[in-house]
DNA sequence: CTGACGCTTCGGCTACGGCCGAAAGGTCGG
DNA sequence: CCGACCTTTCGGCCGTAGCCGAAGCGTCAG
Protein backbone atom coordinates (compact mmCIF):
# COMPACT_ATOMS: atom_id res chain seq x y z
CA UNK A 1 0.00 0.00 0.00
CA UNK A 2 2.23 3.04 1.05
CA UNK A 3 4.60 1.42 -1.37
CA UNK A 4 4.44 3.09 -4.74
CA UNK A 5 3.91 -0.38 -6.45
CA UNK A 6 0.85 -3.08 -5.65
CA UNK A 7 0.49 -6.21 -5.79
CA UNK A 8 -1.45 -5.85 -9.10
CA UNK A 9 1.14 -3.86 -10.64
CA UNK A 10 3.52 -7.02 -9.85
CA UNK A 11 1.58 -9.53 -10.90
CA UNK A 12 0.45 -7.92 -14.08
CA UNK A 13 3.98 -7.45 -15.10
CA UNK A 14 4.93 -11.23 -13.93
CA UNK A 15 1.88 -12.83 -15.75
CA UNK A 16 2.95 -10.56 -18.88
CA UNK A 17 5.95 -12.33 -18.84
CA UNK A 18 4.11 -15.76 -17.67
CA UNK A 19 2.98 -17.09 -20.86
CA UNK A 20 5.10 -19.47 -22.83
CA UNK A 21 4.50 -17.59 -26.04
CA UNK A 22 5.74 -14.46 -24.80
CA UNK A 23 8.61 -16.02 -22.61
CA UNK A 24 9.97 -17.73 -25.42
CA UNK A 25 9.36 -14.38 -27.74
CA UNK A 26 11.66 -12.47 -24.78
CA UNK A 27 14.06 -15.11 -24.92
CA UNK A 28 14.75 -14.95 -28.55
CA UNK A 29 15.33 -10.70 -27.98
CA UNK A 30 17.80 -11.45 -25.39
CA UNK A 31 20.15 -12.01 -27.89
CA UNK A 32 19.83 -8.20 -28.92
CA UNK A 33 18.71 -8.13 -32.34
CA UNK A 34 15.47 -6.64 -33.46
CA UNK A 35 12.89 -9.76 -34.90
CA UNK A 36 10.03 -9.84 -37.03
CA UNK A 37 6.63 -10.00 -35.74
CA UNK A 38 7.07 -13.57 -38.24
CA UNK A 39 10.11 -14.76 -36.75
CA UNK A 40 9.04 -14.18 -33.28
CA UNK A 41 5.81 -16.11 -33.83
CA UNK A 42 7.95 -18.98 -35.44
CA UNK A 43 10.69 -18.77 -32.01
CA UNK A 44 7.35 -18.81 -30.11
CA UNK A 45 5.52 -21.72 -31.93
CA UNK A 46 2.63 -19.76 -32.41
CA UNK A 47 0.39 -18.54 -35.37
CA UNK A 48 0.95 -15.41 -37.00
CA UNK A 49 -2.39 -13.83 -35.45
CA UNK A 50 -1.73 -15.14 -31.94
CA UNK A 51 1.84 -13.65 -32.10
CA UNK A 52 0.35 -10.70 -32.98
CA UNK A 53 -1.44 -10.23 -29.93
CA UNK A 54 1.37 -11.30 -27.50
CA UNK A 55 2.89 -8.41 -28.73
CA UNK A 56 0.76 -5.81 -28.58
CA UNK A 57 0.58 -6.84 -24.95
CA UNK A 58 4.16 -6.92 -24.37
CA UNK A 59 4.43 -3.35 -26.39
CA UNK A 60 1.62 -2.07 -24.27
CA UNK A 61 3.64 -3.27 -21.06
CA UNK A 62 6.58 -1.25 -22.13
CA UNK A 63 8.90 -4.56 -22.82
CA UNK A 64 9.17 -4.75 -25.74
CA UNK A 65 9.69 -1.56 -28.74
CA UNK A 66 8.22 -1.43 -32.32
CA UNK A 67 9.71 -0.10 -34.99
CA UNK A 68 8.52 0.09 -38.56
CA UNK A 69 10.31 -0.64 -41.68
CA UNK A 70 8.84 -0.85 -44.60
CA UNK A 71 6.03 -4.00 -44.04
CA UNK A 72 8.05 -5.64 -41.87
CA UNK A 73 7.89 -4.84 -37.73
CA UNK A 74 10.84 -4.84 -35.81
CA UNK A 75 10.51 -5.57 -32.27
CA UNK A 76 13.18 -5.18 -29.53
CA UNK A 77 13.44 -5.51 -26.21
CA UNK A 78 13.07 -2.16 -24.91
CA UNK A 79 15.97 -1.44 -23.19
CA UNK A 80 18.74 -3.18 -20.53
CA UNK A 81 16.27 -3.26 -17.75
CA UNK A 82 14.02 -5.51 -19.43
CA UNK A 83 16.63 -7.65 -20.44
CA UNK A 84 18.06 -7.61 -16.89
CA UNK A 85 15.19 -8.28 -15.26
CA UNK A 86 14.58 -11.32 -17.70
CA UNK A 87 17.98 -12.54 -16.78
CA UNK A 88 17.33 -12.51 -13.03
CA UNK A 89 14.10 -14.05 -13.98
CA UNK A 90 15.77 -17.46 -16.17
CA UNK A 91 18.40 -17.17 -12.90
CA UNK A 92 15.89 -17.73 -10.24
CA UNK A 93 14.31 -20.12 -12.88
CA UNK A 94 17.35 -22.19 -13.00
CA UNK A 95 17.67 -22.39 -9.48
CA UNK A 96 14.46 -23.31 -8.51
CA UNK A 97 12.87 -26.54 -9.08
CA UNK A 98 16.39 -29.16 -9.70
CA UNK A 99 16.19 -28.73 -13.58
CA UNK A 100 19.75 -28.37 -13.90
CA UNK A 101 19.98 -29.75 -17.29
CA UNK A 102 23.89 -31.15 -17.86
CA UNK A 103 25.49 -28.78 -20.17
CA UNK A 104 24.79 -30.69 -23.06
CA UNK A 105 26.43 -30.90 -26.25
CA UNK A 106 23.78 -28.97 -27.59
CA UNK A 107 25.47 -26.10 -29.54
CA UNK A 108 28.76 -25.78 -29.34
CA UNK A 109 29.15 -22.67 -30.92
CA UNK A 110 26.81 -20.91 -28.29
CA UNK A 111 28.74 -22.55 -25.52
CA UNK A 112 32.08 -20.67 -27.05
CA UNK A 113 30.74 -17.10 -27.29
CA UNK A 114 26.96 -15.41 -27.40
CA UNK A 115 25.06 -11.92 -26.90
CA UNK A 116 23.89 -12.00 -24.07
CA UNK A 117 21.73 -8.89 -24.64
CA UNK A 118 23.76 -6.39 -24.96
CA UNK A 119 26.93 -7.98 -23.90
CA UNK A 120 29.18 -11.16 -24.11
CA UNK A 121 28.74 -14.85 -22.74
CA UNK A 122 29.80 -17.69 -23.40
CA UNK A 123 33.51 -19.55 -22.74
CA UNK A 124 34.75 -16.27 -24.54
CA UNK A 125 33.50 -14.15 -21.81
CA UNK A 126 34.55 -16.28 -18.64
CA UNK A 127 38.14 -16.35 -20.16
CA UNK A 128 38.69 -12.59 -20.95
CA UNK A 129 37.12 -12.31 -17.21
CA UNK A 130 39.87 -14.30 -16.13
CA UNK A 131 42.73 -12.56 -17.95
CA UNK A 132 41.62 -9.43 -16.62
CA UNK A 133 41.29 -10.57 -13.38
CA UNK A 134 44.69 -12.09 -13.06
CA UNK A 135 46.03 -9.34 -14.72
CA UNK A 136 44.66 -6.48 -12.03
CA UNK A 137 42.84 -4.80 -14.46
CA UNK A 138 39.30 -5.97 -12.80
CA UNK A 139 38.72 -6.79 -9.20
CA UNK A 140 36.28 -9.46 -8.27
CA UNK A 141 35.11 -9.05 -4.94
CA UNK A 142 32.09 -10.62 -3.28
CA UNK A 143 29.80 -11.02 -6.56
CA UNK A 144 30.74 -7.79 -7.80
CA UNK A 145 33.52 -6.51 -10.34
CA UNK A 146 35.07 -3.11 -10.28
CA UNK A 147 37.54 -1.23 -12.50
CA UNK A 148 41.05 -0.61 -11.26
CA UNK A 149 42.96 2.29 -12.18
CA UNK A 150 45.76 0.24 -14.39
CA UNK A 151 41.73 -1.31 -16.23
CA UNK A 152 40.76 1.96 -16.97
CA UNK A 153 43.98 2.60 -18.95
CA UNK A 154 44.04 -0.92 -20.67
CA UNK A 155 40.20 -0.19 -22.11
CA UNK A 156 41.07 3.25 -22.97
CA UNK A 157 43.89 2.46 -25.18
CA UNK A 158 41.74 -0.23 -26.55
CA UNK A 159 39.49 2.14 -27.82
CA UNK A 160 36.19 1.16 -25.14
CA UNK A 161 34.76 4.24 -24.62
CA UNK A 162 34.13 4.16 -20.67
CA UNK A 163 32.58 7.34 -19.82
CA UNK A 164 28.74 7.26 -18.99
CA UNK A 165 26.47 9.52 -20.56
CA UNK A 166 25.33 12.21 -17.95
CA UNK A 167 22.48 11.11 -15.39
CA UNK A 168 23.24 7.57 -16.01
CA UNK A 169 21.87 5.04 -13.28
CA UNK A 170 23.66 1.79 -15.18
CA UNK A 171 26.74 0.85 -12.79
CA UNK A 172 29.98 0.63 -15.01
CA UNK A 173 30.68 -3.05 -14.10
CA UNK A 174 28.06 -6.12 -13.38
CA UNK A 175 28.42 -9.36 -12.65
CA UNK A 176 26.07 -11.78 -14.93
CA UNK A 177 25.43 -15.73 -14.06
CA UNK A 178 26.31 -17.51 -17.32
CA UNK A 179 23.87 -20.08 -17.80
CA UNK A 180 25.84 -22.08 -19.50
CA UNK A 181 28.87 -22.22 -17.20
CA UNK A 182 27.72 -21.30 -14.15
CA UNK A 183 29.96 -18.43 -13.28
CA UNK A 184 29.64 -14.53 -13.54
CA UNK A 185 30.52 -12.82 -16.34
CA UNK A 186 30.80 -9.06 -17.14
CA UNK A 187 28.19 -7.15 -17.54
CA UNK A 188 27.58 -3.30 -17.08
CA UNK A 189 28.21 -0.79 -19.35
CA UNK A 190 31.92 -2.16 -19.41
CA UNK A 191 30.50 -5.32 -20.86
CA UNK A 192 27.99 -3.36 -23.28
CA UNK A 193 31.27 -1.15 -24.70
CA UNK A 194 33.43 -4.10 -25.08
CA UNK A 195 30.50 -6.19 -26.79
CA UNK A 196 30.37 -3.06 -29.41
CA UNK A 197 34.19 -2.90 -29.66
CA UNK A 198 35.01 -6.51 -30.37
CA UNK A 199 32.61 -6.42 -33.10
CA UNK A 200 33.24 -3.13 -33.92
CA UNK A 201 36.73 -4.29 -34.92
CA UNK A 202 35.43 -7.46 -36.90
CA UNK A 203 37.15 -10.01 -33.96
CA UNK A 204 33.72 -11.22 -34.25
CA UNK A 205 30.75 -11.62 -35.78
CA UNK A 206 26.94 -12.29 -35.16
CA UNK A 207 25.82 -15.57 -36.82
CA UNK A 208 22.77 -14.88 -38.71
CA UNK A 209 19.84 -16.35 -37.39
CA UNK A 210 21.68 -16.74 -33.48
CA UNK A 211 22.57 -15.70 -30.86
CA UNK A 212 26.27 -17.07 -31.31
CA UNK A 213 29.35 -15.06 -32.17
CA UNK A 214 31.94 -16.35 -34.51
CA UNK A 215 35.65 -14.97 -33.63
CA UNK A 216 37.43 -14.41 -36.78
CA UNK A 217 40.53 -15.26 -37.85
CA UNK A 218 42.10 -12.07 -36.65
CA UNK A 219 40.06 -12.02 -33.84
CA UNK A 220 41.69 -15.02 -33.14
CA UNK A 221 44.93 -14.02 -32.58
CA UNK A 222 44.11 -10.57 -31.83
CA UNK A 223 42.23 -11.61 -28.48
CA UNK A 224 44.76 -13.91 -27.67
CA UNK A 225 47.58 -10.96 -27.95
CA UNK A 226 45.14 -8.24 -26.32
CA UNK A 227 43.83 -9.62 -23.54
CA UNK A 228 46.38 -11.95 -22.56
CA UNK A 229 44.60 -15.04 -22.70
CA UNK A 230 45.74 -18.81 -22.11
CA UNK A 231 45.99 -21.26 -25.05
CA UNK A 232 43.91 -23.58 -23.85
CA UNK A 233 40.96 -20.77 -23.40
CA UNK A 234 38.75 -22.93 -25.71
CA UNK A 235 38.66 -25.64 -23.46
CA UNK A 236 36.02 -26.57 -20.85
CA UNK A 237 36.89 -25.76 -17.28
CA UNK A 238 39.21 -27.44 -15.73
CA UNK A 239 37.35 -29.85 -13.95
CA UNK A 240 38.55 -31.79 -10.67
CA UNK A 241 37.43 -35.10 -11.50
CA UNK A 242 39.13 -34.79 -14.59
CA UNK A 243 42.62 -35.26 -13.16
CA UNK B 1 17.38 -24.67 -26.14
CA UNK B 2 21.03 -24.39 -25.57
CA UNK B 3 21.01 -22.47 -22.56
CA UNK B 4 20.17 -24.05 -19.83
CA UNK B 5 16.51 -21.88 -18.87
CA UNK B 6 13.79 -22.69 -21.74
CA UNK B 7 10.89 -20.61 -22.20
CA UNK B 8 8.78 -22.41 -20.54
CA UNK B 9 11.01 -22.29 -17.40
CA UNK B 10 10.96 -18.91 -17.21
CA UNK B 11 7.08 -18.48 -17.95
CA UNK B 12 6.46 -20.78 -15.43
CA UNK B 13 8.16 -18.83 -12.40
CA UNK B 14 6.74 -15.39 -14.15
CA UNK B 15 3.27 -16.93 -14.25
CA UNK B 16 3.92 -18.25 -10.47
CA UNK B 17 4.64 -14.50 -9.50
CA UNK B 18 1.90 -12.91 -12.14
CA UNK B 19 -1.48 -13.87 -10.21
CA UNK B 20 -2.27 -11.21 -7.79
CA UNK B 21 -3.14 -13.25 -5.30
CA UNK B 22 0.31 -14.85 -5.08
CA UNK B 23 1.81 -11.19 -5.27
CA UNK B 24 0.03 -10.33 -2.69
CA UNK B 25 1.21 -12.65 -0.09
CA UNK B 26 4.64 -12.38 -1.60
CA UNK B 27 4.66 -8.92 -1.16
CA UNK B 28 3.38 -9.37 2.65
CA UNK B 29 6.25 -11.35 3.20
CA UNK B 30 8.96 -8.92 1.86
CA UNK B 31 8.82 -7.51 5.32
CA UNK B 32 10.86 -10.68 6.14
CA UNK B 33 8.51 -11.82 8.94
CA UNK B 34 7.13 -15.67 8.51
CA UNK B 35 3.35 -15.13 8.29
CA UNK B 36 0.79 -17.89 8.86
CA UNK B 37 -1.89 -19.15 6.49
CA UNK B 38 -4.84 -17.30 7.47
CA UNK B 39 -2.73 -14.16 7.69
CA UNK B 40 -1.59 -14.30 3.87
CA UNK B 41 -5.21 -15.09 3.04
CA UNK B 42 -6.67 -12.23 4.59
CA UNK B 43 -3.69 -10.02 3.29
CA UNK B 44 -4.22 -11.48 -0.50
CA UNK B 45 -7.89 -11.10 -0.22
CA UNK B 46 -8.89 -14.63 -0.83
CA UNK B 47 -10.65 -17.34 1.55
CA UNK B 48 -8.19 -19.99 3.08
CA UNK B 49 -8.88 -22.50 0.88
CA UNK B 50 -7.60 -20.70 -2.28
CA UNK B 51 -4.97 -19.21 -0.34
CA UNK B 52 -3.80 -22.59 0.82
CA UNK B 53 -3.74 -24.07 -3.03
CA UNK B 54 -1.95 -20.84 -4.20
CA UNK B 55 0.42 -21.27 -0.83
CA UNK B 56 1.06 -25.01 -2.14
CA UNK B 57 1.87 -23.60 -5.65
CA UNK B 58 4.00 -20.98 -3.75
CA UNK B 59 6.52 -23.56 -2.04
CA UNK B 60 6.50 -26.05 -5.30
CA UNK B 61 7.99 -23.35 -6.57
CA UNK B 62 10.89 -23.04 -4.28
CA UNK B 63 9.58 -19.11 -3.65
CA UNK B 64 7.99 -19.79 -0.36
CA UNK B 65 9.39 -22.34 2.99
CA UNK B 66 7.24 -23.16 5.27
CA UNK B 67 7.83 -24.07 8.67
CA UNK B 68 5.07 -26.37 11.20
CA UNK B 69 4.68 -24.56 14.46
CA UNK B 70 1.47 -25.97 16.24
CA UNK B 71 -1.68 -25.40 14.41
CA UNK B 72 -0.29 -22.91 12.24
CA UNK B 73 1.88 -22.92 9.38
CA UNK B 74 4.38 -19.93 8.95
CA UNK B 75 5.35 -19.42 5.29
CA UNK B 76 8.10 -17.15 5.05
CA UNK B 77 10.38 -16.33 1.28
CA UNK B 78 12.71 -18.92 0.59
CA UNK B 79 15.76 -16.75 0.56
CA UNK B 80 17.47 -13.20 -0.16
CA UNK B 81 17.50 -14.05 -4.03
CA UNK B 82 13.57 -14.33 -3.97
CA UNK B 83 13.61 -11.22 -2.16
CA UNK B 84 15.90 -9.55 -4.58
CA UNK B 85 13.40 -11.48 -7.39
CA UNK B 86 10.29 -9.58 -6.16
CA UNK B 87 11.88 -6.28 -5.56
CA UNK B 88 13.47 -6.10 -8.99
CA UNK B 89 10.22 -6.90 -10.56
CA UNK B 90 8.55 -4.18 -8.34
CA UNK B 91 11.15 -1.86 -9.82
CA UNK B 92 10.30 -2.70 -13.26
CA UNK B 93 6.21 -2.27 -12.70
CA UNK B 94 6.66 0.96 -10.91
CA UNK B 95 8.77 1.84 -14.41
CA UNK B 96 6.39 0.47 -16.78
CA UNK B 97 2.93 1.63 -17.40
CA UNK B 98 3.30 5.28 -15.80
CA UNK B 99 1.94 4.38 -12.76
CA UNK B 100 3.85 6.77 -10.58
CA UNK B 101 1.86 7.26 -7.35
CA UNK B 102 2.48 10.86 -5.83
CA UNK B 103 4.02 9.59 -2.18
CA UNK B 104 1.12 9.96 -0.92
CA UNK B 105 0.56 10.54 3.12
CA UNK B 106 -0.55 7.03 3.33
CA UNK B 107 1.39 5.44 6.21
CA UNK B 108 4.20 7.81 7.48
CA UNK B 109 5.53 5.30 9.84
CA UNK B 110 6.32 3.08 6.74
CA UNK B 111 7.68 5.84 4.79
CA UNK B 112 10.31 6.87 7.68
CA UNK B 113 11.85 2.98 8.96
CA UNK B 114 10.90 -0.30 7.49
CA UNK B 115 12.23 -3.54 6.84
CA UNK B 116 12.73 -4.85 3.04
CA UNK B 117 12.83 -8.36 3.49
CA UNK B 118 16.09 -8.29 5.36
CA UNK B 119 17.62 -4.93 5.31
CA UNK B 120 16.26 -1.02 6.19
CA UNK B 121 14.15 0.79 3.91
CA UNK B 122 12.71 4.13 4.10
CA UNK B 123 13.78 7.80 4.78
CA UNK B 124 15.98 6.02 7.66
CA UNK B 125 17.79 3.91 5.27
CA UNK B 126 18.75 6.73 2.82
CA UNK B 127 19.74 8.84 5.85
CA UNK B 128 21.97 6.45 7.00
CA UNK B 129 23.38 6.11 3.26
CA UNK B 130 24.14 9.69 3.17
CA UNK B 131 25.67 10.15 6.37
CA UNK B 132 28.14 7.00 5.20
CA UNK B 133 28.72 8.43 2.04
CA UNK B 134 29.86 12.20 3.09
CA UNK B 135 32.01 10.26 6.06
CA UNK B 136 33.84 8.58 3.32
CA UNK B 137 32.77 5.01 5.31
CA UNK B 138 30.78 4.31 2.16
CA UNK B 139 31.58 5.31 -1.93
CA UNK B 140 28.67 5.33 -4.17
CA UNK B 141 29.60 5.03 -7.93
CA UNK B 142 27.39 4.35 -10.90
CA UNK B 143 24.45 2.72 -8.69
CA UNK B 144 26.93 0.26 -6.52
CA UNK B 145 27.94 1.09 -2.82
CA UNK B 146 31.45 0.13 -1.97
CA UNK B 147 32.79 -0.49 1.79
CA UNK B 148 35.85 2.08 2.02
CA UNK B 149 38.76 0.87 4.63
CA UNK B 150 37.41 3.41 6.98
CA UNK B 151 34.13 2.34 6.70
CA UNK B 152 34.87 -1.26 7.33
CA UNK B 153 36.93 -0.46 10.44
CA UNK B 154 33.55 1.73 11.40
CA UNK B 155 31.40 -0.81 11.48
CA UNK B 156 33.45 -3.71 13.12
CA UNK B 157 33.66 -1.13 16.15
CA UNK B 158 29.55 -1.30 15.62
CA UNK B 159 29.85 -4.79 16.18
CA UNK B 160 28.61 -5.30 12.67
CA UNK B 161 29.64 -8.76 11.16
CA UNK B 162 31.34 -8.05 8.29
CA UNK B 163 32.91 -11.37 6.74
CA UNK B 164 30.82 -13.85 5.05
CA UNK B 165 30.26 -17.49 5.37
CA UNK B 166 32.76 -19.14 3.15
CA UNK B 167 31.28 -19.58 -0.04
CA UNK B 168 29.14 -17.35 0.08
CA UNK B 169 28.22 -15.27 -3.34
CA UNK B 170 25.92 -12.87 -1.93
CA UNK B 171 27.83 -9.22 -2.55
CA UNK B 172 29.08 -6.98 0.61
CA UNK B 173 26.89 -4.42 -0.92
CA UNK B 174 24.25 -4.01 -3.03
CA UNK B 175 21.62 -0.78 -4.17
CA UNK B 176 18.31 -1.06 -3.54
CA UNK B 177 15.77 0.98 -5.09
CA UNK B 178 13.67 2.51 -2.49
CA UNK B 179 10.26 2.80 -3.85
CA UNK B 180 8.56 5.33 -1.86
CA UNK B 181 12.22 7.55 -1.88
CA UNK B 182 13.35 6.63 -5.46
CA UNK B 183 16.71 6.68 -4.72
CA UNK B 184 19.09 3.73 -3.68
CA UNK B 185 19.40 2.28 0.17
CA UNK B 186 21.60 -0.12 1.01
CA UNK B 187 21.40 -3.86 0.91
CA UNK B 188 23.61 -6.91 0.46
CA UNK B 189 25.25 -8.86 3.23
CA UNK B 190 26.43 -5.60 4.87
CA UNK B 191 22.90 -4.01 4.25
CA UNK B 192 21.30 -7.81 6.08
CA UNK B 193 24.01 -7.06 9.08
CA UNK B 194 23.24 -3.58 10.12
CA UNK B 195 19.97 -4.35 9.99
CA UNK B 196 20.45 -6.93 12.55
CA UNK B 197 22.44 -5.12 14.94
CA UNK B 198 20.32 -2.09 15.03
CA UNK B 199 17.38 -4.26 15.76
CA UNK B 200 19.92 -6.77 18.59
CA UNK B 201 20.63 -3.22 20.06
CA UNK B 202 17.00 -2.24 20.08
CA UNK B 203 17.39 1.08 18.16
CA UNK B 204 14.90 -0.05 16.32
CA UNK B 205 12.27 -2.32 16.77
CA UNK B 206 9.41 -4.19 14.76
CA UNK B 207 5.80 -2.78 14.83
CA UNK B 208 3.73 -5.94 14.77
CA UNK B 209 1.39 -6.61 11.90
CA UNK B 210 3.38 -3.96 9.75
CA UNK B 211 6.88 -3.69 7.89
CA UNK B 212 7.26 -0.39 9.43
CA UNK B 213 10.08 -0.18 12.47
CA UNK B 214 9.80 2.00 15.35
CA UNK B 215 12.85 4.03 16.51
CA UNK B 216 12.75 3.81 20.10
CA UNK B 217 14.15 6.24 22.32
CA UNK B 218 17.89 5.35 22.77
CA UNK B 219 17.82 4.61 19.13
CA UNK B 220 16.71 8.06 18.32
CA UNK B 221 20.14 9.49 19.95
CA UNK B 222 22.45 6.94 19.46
CA UNK B 223 21.23 6.84 15.75
CA UNK B 224 22.58 10.61 15.36
CA UNK B 225 25.57 10.06 17.48
CA UNK B 226 27.09 7.05 16.15
CA UNK B 227 26.16 8.07 12.54
CA UNK B 228 26.52 11.53 12.05
CA UNK B 229 23.12 11.96 10.89
CA UNK B 230 22.12 15.56 10.34
CA UNK B 231 19.46 17.57 13.22
CA UNK B 232 16.95 17.12 10.12
CA UNK B 233 17.15 13.66 8.69
CA UNK B 234 13.72 12.99 9.52
CA UNK B 235 12.17 15.93 7.17
CA UNK B 236 11.19 15.02 3.69
CA UNK B 237 13.89 15.36 0.90
CA UNK B 238 15.23 18.90 0.16
CA UNK B 239 13.11 19.31 -2.77
CA UNK B 240 13.71 22.10 -5.53
CA UNK B 241 10.61 23.69 -5.40
CA UNK B 242 10.70 24.33 -1.81
CA UNK B 243 13.13 27.03 -1.88
C1' DC C 1 -2.64 -1.60 -61.48
C1' DT C 2 -2.40 -5.99 -59.70
C1' DG C 3 -0.71 -9.74 -57.17
C1' DA C 4 2.20 -11.29 -53.38
C1' DC C 5 3.55 -10.66 -48.88
C1' DG C 6 3.61 -9.22 -43.86
C1' DC C 7 1.01 -8.02 -40.21
C1' DT C 8 -3.17 -6.98 -37.67
C1' DT C 9 -8.21 -7.24 -36.43
C1' DC C 10 -12.29 -9.95 -35.78
C1' DG C 11 -15.08 -13.85 -34.21
C1' DG C 12 -15.75 -18.05 -32.07
C1' DC C 13 -14.01 -22.16 -29.75
C1' DT C 14 -11.75 -24.34 -25.87
C1' DA C 15 -9.47 -25.15 -21.77
C1' DC C 16 -6.92 -23.92 -17.96
C1' DG C 17 -6.90 -21.74 -13.61
C1' DG C 18 -8.92 -19.14 -9.91
C1' DC C 19 -12.67 -19.06 -6.61
C1' DC C 20 -15.57 -20.77 -3.02
C1' DG C 21 -18.52 -24.06 0.23
C1' DA C 22 -18.43 -28.27 2.42
C1' DA C 23 -16.00 -31.62 4.64
C1' DA C 24 -11.80 -33.89 6.33
C1' DG C 25 -7.01 -33.80 8.78
C1' DG C 26 -4.27 -32.20 12.77
C1' DT C 27 -3.36 -29.69 17.02
C1' DC C 28 -4.22 -27.39 21.15
C1' DG C 29 -7.21 -26.28 25.39
C1' DG C 30 -10.35 -27.58 28.92
C1' DC D 1 -11.85 -37.10 25.45
C1' DC D 2 -14.44 -33.58 23.34
C1' DG D 3 -14.97 -29.11 21.17
C1' DA D 4 -12.63 -25.07 19.06
C1' DC D 5 -9.41 -23.67 15.80
C1' DC D 6 -6.23 -23.56 11.80
C1' DT D 7 -5.29 -25.56 7.61
C1' DT D 8 -5.76 -28.58 3.76
C1' DT D 9 -8.37 -31.59 0.26
C1' DC D 10 -12.32 -32.23 -2.69
C1' DG D 11 -15.80 -31.01 -6.12
C1' DG D 12 -18.11 -27.94 -8.98
C1' DC D 13 -18.82 -23.26 -11.02
C1' DC D 14 -17.26 -19.59 -13.78
C1' DG D 15 -14.44 -16.24 -16.26
C1' DT D 16 -10.49 -15.12 -18.65
C1' DA D 17 -7.04 -15.71 -21.83
C1' DG D 18 -4.85 -18.37 -25.36
C1' DC D 19 -5.50 -20.30 -29.89
C1' DC D 20 -6.62 -20.39 -34.73
C1' DG D 21 -9.08 -19.41 -39.55
C1' DA D 22 -10.82 -15.92 -42.27
C1' DA D 23 -10.81 -11.44 -43.65
C1' DG D 24 -8.98 -6.58 -43.76
C1' DC D 25 -5.18 -3.00 -44.22
C1' DG D 26 -0.66 -1.43 -45.71
C1' DT D 27 3.63 -2.03 -48.48
C1' DC D 28 6.60 -3.51 -51.98
C1' DA D 29 7.52 -5.62 -56.80
C1' DG D 30 6.58 -6.24 -61.43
Amino acid sequence: MSDAVSGSDLARLAALIGDPARANMLLALMGGRALTAGELAAQAGVAAPTASGHLARLAEGRLVAVERQGRHRYYRLAGPEVAELVHQLMGAAALGPRRYRPPGPRDAALRLARSCYDHLAGRLALALVDALVAQDRLAMSAGNFTLTGTGRAFFETLGVALDAAPGTRRPLCRACLDWSERRPHLAGRLGTALHHRLIAQRWLEPVPGSRALRITHVGETGLVAAFGLPRDWRCEEARPDAA
